[in-house]
DNA sequence: AGCTTTTAGCTAACTTCATTAGCCGCATCT
DNA sequence: AGATGCGGCTAATGAAGTTAGCTAAAAGCT
């Protein structure tokens, strides 16, 4: 019996995979060991169990929004700055939605957690486009509160199918873009 | 043996009970039986399985929410329905979070689906607070969108623990409320 | 190279849960 | 009282996560 070559990293890579692919919620150890070319006890001298393969997960797919936004918002300010993270933010989770699904409920066990030092990044990548703005004092941290609050709603609703209408998807998203804009820009 | 008396009603409301108290993952047959009186496989004389009893919590939860963000709008408009139908909102996401995480994802079927007559109740009270704002055409749809991320992008947030620092959130959430206010009203 | 040590993968077994099949008594209606 | 239906029960099945303990492949050492 040949080995694999495993390690943790593919582990938690083809269960990101796997995750986009059947959701959440239909990622099992069976699939994912049948997906790797494996039996699933196999499974458990990469990762704790099922727990921390989902958080494993949930730190790369942090890791990955964080680079995505953080490289849409390099070279640009303002109100484009603002658009194209928002934008990163919102394509990612379209495609990675299982990924993305396993961040939620997370919470960091301390400072060393790569699930803290990922959010810490994807936070700062926020933090850069509100610098081209006109904001300071605690109204920074309501600002950034809002503007997650309304790219994980937009998005997570929008991966769960959850706008019924016929109105454009994307328009709406250009719309709810311009009216962050607009609000932050006149304060 | 004594007859316990349920019907589908009162296992739907322990269930979304029993939800609000352990979480939606913690939520098991065998659990809710117990709290019931009752073994597991008498939930389903009921329900149809698990997926049913969580339709029916997540349509449940979703007349409430309808029901308390419609009252909270009655006799007010503009700003202060606005506030009143948010507040509404983010009090019901915390305080049965549970019932309320039972909605994601949840697709109705058809029209006739009590899923679906709740979701236009509560799509219909925001649509009310909207009608305080000079808005007309596609930004309706647009402003219902932005209004519905934010509202649940923040509770569900909040329900899950993920705001880190330590700024207060209840003044997180009104300083988002007035950003929205403003922005409405300046358009 | 040969020996040792580590370790990745395996089989077998256990546990928890959802679900189904089939039985039986309570409650109601005539 | 007798018939009937429905709500509860026990028993059994199957899927999924997990653990224990074995074995052989790889890696390291002399």
């Amino acid at each position: 019996m040949p080995r694999a070559g495993l390690d943790r990293a593919a582990v938690v890579g083809a269960g990101a995979a796997l995750a986009d692919e059947v959701g959440l919620t239909g990622l099992t150890m069976g699939l994912l060991a049948d997906r790797l070319g494996v039996r699933t006890p196999s499974l458990y001298k990469h990762v704790a169990g099922q727990d921390d393969l989902i958080r494993g997960i949930a730190a790369l797919a942090l890791h990955e929004t964080a680079e995505a936004v953080g490289g849409a918002v390099q070279g640009r300010a303002g109100s484009d700055a603002l658009a194209a993270a928002a934008r990163a933010f919102r394509a990612f989770v379209v495609e990675h939605p299982g990924r993305y699904a396993a961040t939620i409920g997370q919470e960091p066990s301390g400072p060393e957690d790569p699930l803290a030092e990922a959010g810490e990044r994807l936070l700062g990548a926020f933090t850069a486009v509100l610098r081209g703005y006109e904001i300071d004092g605690p109204a920074v941290n309501h600002a950034l509160r809002m503007l997650r609050s309304l790219c994980h709603g937009f998005a997570t609703l929008e991966a769960a199918h959850a706008f019924q209408w016929s109105t454009d998807i994307d328009q709406s998203f250009e719309w709810l873009v311009a009216f962050a804009d607009r609000g932050l820009r006149a304060m």
